[in-house]
DNA sequence: GATGAATGAGCCTTCATTCAT
DNA sequence: GATGAATGAAGGCTCATTCAT
């Protein structure tokens, strides 16, 4: 893991991740793309606010300032703004972009980065994973989009673990797609606690994000028996 | 976890998780409880099988070979009916009932049981428990069951972890709950991506249940360093 | 022609003549029947009144004193209304039961009795003639309940004419579906124009009725080449 | 009948036709009439493809390569352009242009030629003429259209047939005018029924092109008792 | 209790027409 | 003249809930 490129972990170099749907030609006008990037950008925040299921079309229309009939100009239904607003915030939801780390051979320094930058970029875009995670319940194509962002993150990680298993300084004794989906899941479940519900209850004290950070890398560290114990 | 009962680590001795919502009086009559029953009934099998949202009380009462009318006899709202559907199916979803095992002493034993019988009532419930993820989403009065059930399983597991670790055979450097959390977070990750979501996708091969169980426990007991590898 | 019955000419013993669409149940109580009648008939006198296509559900709601819900209890859709008011109107539409031909071996008074007959429901049913015609412009469904009335009829004066050769009465030079469907044609013209757009321009003087019926049993009659003018 | 040219019969020398609409002015530049041009040339296109209810005007600027707003420099409404497609075609839909006959003095052989070429007319305009039946049903604009044309025809007819009856080779017994208009009417709707309804349905066999003229030359000439039986 | 018809608010969607560039 | 985005009225349809029988 010590050549491994940090992404190599929880990153994604974004295939494109396979387009949701065939949106509508892109506007030809100045004019054109400032109106539909308003409603990308007020679907978002209606999305965010009150759910995909109960924000009306016309909510967004309203917030963007524009005609109910001008969304027909450039989307052909709510799926396919949310497939906008999605596509739009997929390369910094997928990109933990993880700054160097000091020791790169060192598997618990690259995987605590790889960590805190993944837990970062979910908060960060905390609503927005909370919508996706209520679409995907609801509509089979972004439970596909869904899918496809989770496997991204587990087959890096599995590649990862693969390479420390190969050089011995991990358990031999589990399936690396396995146990990166597992362990992968346990790091997401924690951001989803963390950042999705953690935000709705206020009557909890938030979670601590260092304490976050070291325990899901000293769990994961030990789940795969790195070597040398802190 | 010698004398800790199974049920500790993952079950619940079910208290009685706070009423979801005012139900009307039950029936007086035979006949109406045979309704009534027969409208639970139904209503399980329409929202497992159209979802809670694209189900309609219209399908819910021609499924019970009742009138429409009669639903409100016994509920207020569709809410309602899944309050009841949820809180029949409670006590087989919330005690995996898992049997004696053989060494108690054992944590390893003992936890393989434990995850054994929790992946079994997931198994067991799974159109269950996509339904609960799905209404989750869209419900609070739902969230917060499923928060109450999870949290019946995190507490129980942190009981055990706290105990493993007084006794000095489980990693002291970790937050109980919070290594419960991510612990239990993990395990409930695998089995919704096998149950839930490997059902729905007849592409893929089904999980392996044996190998599931055993590599959740390995990387459970690894990631607590229980003593001894295998 | 003497023998055949008369509705042989023009008439229909209506085969019943294909269900324009899969129409919902019918209602069960009778109150659902008084509400699903009222709601034809409403729909009748809207559709006579404003066309096909401009009339909204609404209109036929409110003429029927029904909630715009109620609409869809028993229909599907603008067109399955209109289905049923045809239905209901066919039988009088295609029967146009004329009476007892005095000497049922004159094939001219037997004509002239048919087409007075068929002239006479056509006047009776003239704007929903007129609606059939609007509707068979827009809707393939109806394009094809037109064809199958005229049709009936087509066939059935097809059958005289076939007779009428074969006895030595009528011109053996022409074919008799195509003759019976030129001349079938010639008076349901006839007809569409007094009746459909007589009714329109008053500024012309209505049709007299008598002077219509001899004139098309005349060019019928010598068109066959019947025997003995007149 | 004799030297009544023979466009008297089905033919129309075309009256201006009375304007259906106070078009726009015509274009001034070069650019501007080519724009109309393409314009008038989709519109007739699209109507003829999709029907003229169901045709939008994006349709048809989209097929004549222009903007939606360039449409209404030229056209104050979807009437208008219709209005400009049949004015268009209009020649060639009432001038039957039918060659010399052989005998100008044999009433059927002029009424053969007649039908020959209002028939070849149809046939060549089929399109155009059933977009004309649909928008007669729905716009009184083109009713009145209709109507003029059909009454061009009509006309001529009638004058035919009072010549004849002077000349004593035609019935006397009928109303020159009302016999024009059964018969013409005939003629129509074999056309219609022929060129129009035959296109839509495949299943059927064509009609054979010489057997519908000559039946229908055969009923005309008998209809009004041409001398000499074939 | 049961029945099933009646209710009506609410949201999506279309498209002829206008208008700023 | 041409462009193409913006407008917004209009209407269809759904379905949870009520209510008369």
């Amino acid at each position: 893991m010590d050549s491994t490129p940090p992404e190599e972990i929880h990153g994604d170099k974004a295939p494109p991740m396979a387009p949701l749907s065939h949106l509508r030609e892109p506007p030809t006008t100045k004019r054109g793309a400032r109106t539909r990037a308003a409603l990308v950008q007020a679907a978002r925040t209606v999305f965010e606010r009150d759910g995909y299921l109960d924000s009306r079309l016309t909510d967004i229309t309203r917030e963007a300032r524009c005609a109910a009939g001008s969304f027909y100009t450039y989307f052909a239904s709510k799926e396919e703004v949310l497939a906008a607003v999605l596509l739009e915030a997929q390369e910094d939801m997928m990109h933990p972009g993880m700054g160097r780390v000091q020791d790169a051979d060192d598997p618990r320094a690259v995987l605590e980065a790889s960590n805190r930058a993944y837990l970062e970029a979910y908060r960060r875009n905390a609503r927005l994973m909370a919508l996706l995670e209520q679409v995907a319940q609801v509509e089979p194509e972004f439970r596909e989009f869904r899918g496809r962002r989770a496997d991204a993150f587990i087959r890096r990680n599995a590649r990862g673990i693969a390479d420390l298993q190969a050089r011995g300084v991990a358990d031999r004794g589990v399936d690396p797609m396995m146990a990166s989906r597992a362990l992968s899941g346990m790091v997401s479940v924690m951001a989803y606690h963390a950042f999705v519900l953690g935000e709705r209850q206020e009557s909890q004290p938030p979670t601590d994000f260092e304490e976050l950070v070291s325990t899901v890398t000293r769990l994961w560290a030990n789940a795969l028996r790195f070597p040398g114990h802190r």
